[in-house]
DNA sequence: CTCTTTATGAGATATTTGTCTCACTAGGAA
DNA sequence: TTCCTAGTGAGACAAATATCTCATAAAGAG
C-alpha cells in the first residue's frame, strides 16, 4: 500500500576493523586482500558471486566480509584492482623509441589484450563500479592515464598543456574497457575490427595533436600499418 | 563446506503471456510499457529500484512483473529505451549544412545534453545492461549510430566503406554515455572539459577521414565554443 | 604467562529476489 | 448470455542481502 519507502538500511555506522588500531594492521591488510582476491577469482567466469561465496572462498565469515566492505557491490567494485593491467613505465622501460604513434599502439595493444582476456570479470566489476561511485569517494583508480602518459613521454615537451590534456582525454576514450563495451554491445563488431578502428583513431588523434608531417598524407592505410613518420 | 554451488535458479521456463495469444496483444503491450516506464521513472534519482517498487508503481503484482521479464536486471536494462535520445533524421531535417564537423558537433551536443541530464538513471541502466547482454540476445539498441550517420550523410559519398566504418566506429567511442563515465569516473573532469575534449576529438577524426582542406587550418580553437543544440 | 583489546564467527532478524501454486477474473467466441 | 481460455493477484517458499548482538579466539603489552 504505502508508496515509496526505502527499506534498505545502508551502512549507518561502520565498525570496520580498519580505522581502529595500527597494531594489527598486517592481519587487517591480509584479510582485506584475501577478500578482494577471492572476489576477483570468482568473477573470472562472468558470474556475479554472492557475498557468501566470496566470504567462503576467502575463508572468513559473512559478518567479517561486511566489516570490511559496506556491501557486496563495493567489494566487487574494489576487486577491480586485482585485474592485471600493463604498467606504463615498465612497458617502455627498455624502449627508446620516440615514435609516439607506435608507442601508443603498443600501449593500447597491451591494454586491449588484458581487457579482452578478462572480459567477463571486467563486465561484472564495471557494473558494480557504475553504481558504487555514483556518490562518495572515488573507487576507480586511473591506470590508463599513466599508460598513455608513458607512451606520450618522448613528445611531452612538444605540446602545451591544453593540447596535451585534449590528447590524453581523447585517448582515454579509446583505451579503456569502456571501448570494448561499445564495440561489443553497441556496434557488435569483433575484436579485429575494434583493433583496426582504435589504431586508426590513435593515428588520427596523433596527427591532429602533433600536425601531419609535410610529406604525402595518407592515402590508404592498411588495417594497422605502422607507416607513419 | 561445499565450495561452489549455484543456488540461483534462473528462468527455467518462462510462461510469459507474450508468446501465446495475439488476441490480448494490446493489453499485453500496455502492461509491458507501464512496467518499463515505471522502472525508468524510479531510476531518475540514481536509485536502483526493487522489483516490488517497480511493480507497485506500474500497478501490477510482483508475479506479473516476473511474467514479463525474467528478472529485475533485464527489466531495468530494457527500460533504457524509455530515455529520451535525439533522433538523427529529425535533428537534421531542416538542416542543409554540408559542414560535416559542425553537424557532428551539433549531434554530439544534443546527445551530450540528454546524457548528462539523465546521468543517474543512465548509470543504473548501464550497470544492468553490462550484466544482461553478457550472453543471449542483444538488448541494447544502437541509437548513436543513426545519429552519427545522419550527421555524416552529406559526405557519405566521399568515403569508401572501410574509411566510413572506421570513422563511425571511432565516433561511437566519443558519442555515447560511456564517454561520460570515462570523463567522470576515470578522468574526473567536469562537463565543460568533456565537451572540449570531445569537440577536439571530433575535429581530429574528421580531419583524418576527409583530409585537411588546403586552406589555413586550425590554429587555436576555443574550448567548447559552439552554442549548438 | 596473564590481561586487555580487538577481530572474528555464529547466529537472529528484516528485506529482497526469483519461482511456484492456486484461485479469480476478464476477453473473446459460441 | 454462457463458456473457455489466458492473464492476473495473492501468497508460500528457498535463497541472498544487510544489520545487529553476543560469545569466543587471538594478538600484543605488561
Amino acid at each position: 500500500m504505502s508508496t515509496g519507502k526505502s527499506p534498505v538500511r545502508k551502512s549507518p555506522a561502520r565498525k570496520s576493523p580498519a580505522s581502529k588500531s595500527p597494531a594489527r594492521a598486517n592481519q587487517h591488510y591480509r584479510t582485506r586482500k584475501d577478500l578482494l582476491a577471492a572476489a576477483a577469482g570468482l568473477m573470472k567466469d562472468g558470474h556475479k558471486p554472492s557475498l557468501e561465496e566470496v566470504a567462503e572462498a576467502a575463508r572468513v565469515s559473512r559478518a567479517t566480509a561486511y566489516r570490511y566492505f559496506p556491501n557486496l557491490e563495493v567489494l566487487l567494485a574494489e576487486a577491480s584492482v586485482h585485474i592485471a593491467a600493463p604498467d606504463g613505465p615498465a612497458l617502455f622501460s627498455g624502449d627508446a623509441s620516440r615514435d609516439v604513434e607506435a608507442r601508443l599502439r603498443k600501449a593500447e595493444a597491451a591494454l586491449h589484450r588484458v581487457t579482452y582476456d578478462n572480459e567477463p570479470a571486467i563486465r561484472v566489476m564495471l557494473a558494480s563500479l557504475l553504481l558504487v561511485e555514483t556518490q562518495g569517494v572515488p573507487i576507480r583508480q586511473n591506470r590508463r592515464q599513466q599508460l598513455i602518459e608513458a607512451a606520450l613521454a618522448p613528445a611531452r615537451g612538444q605540446l602545451d598543456t591544453q593540447a596535451y590534456g585534449r590528447l590524453c582525454g581523447a585517448l582515454s576514450l579509446i583505451f579503456g574497457p569502456e571501448a570494448m563495451i561499445v564495440f561489443e554491445d553497441v556496434l557488435r563488431v569483433d575484436e579485429a575490427v575494434a583493433q583496426d578502428v582504435k589504431a586508426w583513431a590513435i593515428h588520427a588523434l596523433v596527427q591532429a595533436a602533433f600536425g601531419a608531417p609535410p610529406g604525402p598524407k595518407m592515402a590508404a592505410r592498411k588495417p594497422a600499418s605502422p607507416s607513419a613518420r
